[in-house]
DNA sequence: ATGTCTCCAAAATGGAGA
């Protein structure tokens, strides 16, 4: 089973790209973020079309989530994270399919840092810790996957040194960000391959696709009954070159089916 | 500081967010 991620930036404008990337990728299961659409103008005809059931948490302008399935259709069981959500933002979606618990998130960019954005990435990520412990403990297959919007660590960055103050890598992020994983997260693609260079991220700016400089964050950290099925994982790291790409590759991770 | 791209606004450029 094939279970994808994809910051799409722009459900809408990306849509071409989008269906181009499912009908070769052909993933089971994906998780998309950055929808920027309200609830009424995501594109579920012309992905169901493609053979996708979809639910999906809109928002006006910015943020939003979404859940596609070629199984079945998601079963939803959170539409957000539990706590006080200050800014009400579609961050996070949590679904059923099959025996498998999916979360896909849209963590907080933090920046510009300080201020109150990085103060509400903050929050949102104590709001996740609490919420994963929870699903960690249930001893259920869950698996948490999207944008983080952590660079977990310097081999993650092509240049380490020019983000040392950046919103996504301040060490306090990082902290956050292996404070989850302690509670016995696996980060499947550091996992897969622990000592490549893998970047899911270029820059609009300054042709950071061409030149390779891009970053890891985005992520699927899987629970320990999910780890003994992980088979493979990839990048999909040719779509960044496409036509009107989003700034994010597609990612997507294999895992064997359930007995 | 800048670079680029999306979405949105009492609508064309310009701000916000990333």
């Amino acid at each position: 089973m094939k279970i994808a991620t994809y910051n799409v930036n722009g459900v809408n404008g990306r849509l071409p790209v989008l269906l181009k990337w499912l009908k070769e990728s052909q993933p089971d299961i994906v998780c998309l973020q950055e929808l920027k659409a309200p609830q009424d103008k995501f594109p579920e005809a012309e992905i169901l079309e493609a053979g996708y059931h979809s639910v999906w948490l809109g928002q006006k302008s910015w943020n939003g989530v979404a859940v596609l399935s070629k199984l079945e259709k998601p079963v939803v069981s959170r539409t957000d994270l539990p706590g006080e959500d200050e800014i009400e933002a579609s961050r996070y979606l949590e679904v059923k399919i099959k025996d498998l618990i999916i979360a896909c998130i849209y963590l907080p960019n933090g920046n510009p840092v300080p201020g109150p954005k990085f103060d509400y990435k903050m929050r949102w990520f104590e709001r996740l810790d609490a919420h994963a412990e929870m699903l960690i403990t249930s001893g259920k297959k869950v698996l948490i996957i999207g944008d983080f919007n952590v660079i977990p660590t310097e081999k993650d960055v092509y240049k380490p040194e020019k983000y040392k103050n950046d919103g996504l890598f301040l060490p306090e992020v990082r902290k956050a960000l292996e404070n989850l994983i302690s509670q016995g997260w696996t980060d499947a693609l550091r996992h897969l391959y622990p000592t490549e260079t893998i970047y899911t991220f270029f820059d609009y700016f300054r042709k950071a696709y061409e030149r390779n400089a891009g970053m890891r964050i985005d992520h699927f950290l899987l629970s320990p009954e999910v780890v003994p099925l992980l088979k493979k994982g990839e990048v999909d790291k040719e779509v960044r070159g496409w036509e009107k790409s989003s700034d994010h590759c597609p990612v997507w991770i294999e895992i064997e089916e359930s007995k």
